[in-house]
DNA sequence: TCCATCTATATGCGAACTGCACATAGAAGA
DNA sequence: TCTTCTATGTGCAGTTCGCATATAGATGGA
């Protein structure tokens, strides 16, 4: 039984882009090096209504970025508040970002083949249902 | 350490929408009932440029939409061939792929707006570039 | 008849992703 | 001292997903 969770009312979506985060962030790291917390805030950026993410998810998105040499990172001593990780974007990184990018376009492709069969089809519904009356 | 999978090639993206087939069957059976193996045929309409899934995940997603009462089943048996699982929409499922247009919608206005920050930097950093020769 | 193939549905397993809760710790201010 | 803010991180459990595999009726050719 799936959960009984997954079905949430309109609240809390599960139905986003995959790992969209990510190329969020490689974006953010493409104007500059900056850190998680910083990050953060500075996602809002992109227009989630809500909070984007937890913060846990994108401390783990940047260490799974720098697995992956996309970005390295280096501790700063802040001139306030605790020590940062500062992540910086590497050319693979830019790269990779890139190659988000083409995907993303492909995801709207698809998406607006969605929205374009689902117009199409409402209105044939709806022609049919006004034809029967 | 994330798996050293998550960086496949430009092959195999996981970089799509959450659980995107879960509404493009519910459009599908919106026209009218059908079976698995059919959407999975049918599934094509919507721009997938390769296979757009593994007939596991269909007949997954099905199961889990009948736990959620958007769908109903009954078997057939089939003119030709083995048995099929016939499901058609119900009501609730109906309203549930409102939902997911209107969520979809939103996923797209995020997209765009990702979109609108990737390319004004893109600018801004190529007449950087320019500029400093 | 036997066997390969197509149609059709389904499960098992492991990798990956995510949200929530919680841990840790330095810094700043009352 | 105590609280709050800044900052980074781990543990756990729920969910998703692709691949491999199982099952089995139907079909058609050798």
């Amino acid at each position: 039984m799936p959960g009984r969770r997954g079905w949430r009312g309109s609240g809390g979506s599960r139905r986003r882009i995959n790992r969209f985060l990510e190329p969020c962030l490689l974006l953010l790291l493409h104007r500059g090096e900056s850190y998680g917390y910083q990050l953060l805030e500075n996602l809002e950026r992109f227009g989630f209504s809500d909070s984007p993410a937890d913060s846990s998810t994108i401390y783990r998105i940047l260490r799974s970025l720098e697995d992956g040499e996309f970005v390295t990172s280096r501790w700063t001593e802040g001139d306030s508040g605790p020590a940062r990780r500062v992540y910086s974007l590497t050319g693979r990184g830019d790269v990779y970002l890139k190659m988000w990018v083409k995907d993303l376009r492909e995801t709207d492709r698809i998406l607006h083949c969605f929205f374009s069969e689902y117009s199409s089809h409402m209105e044939l519904h709806r022609a049919d249902e006004n034809g029967r009356n």
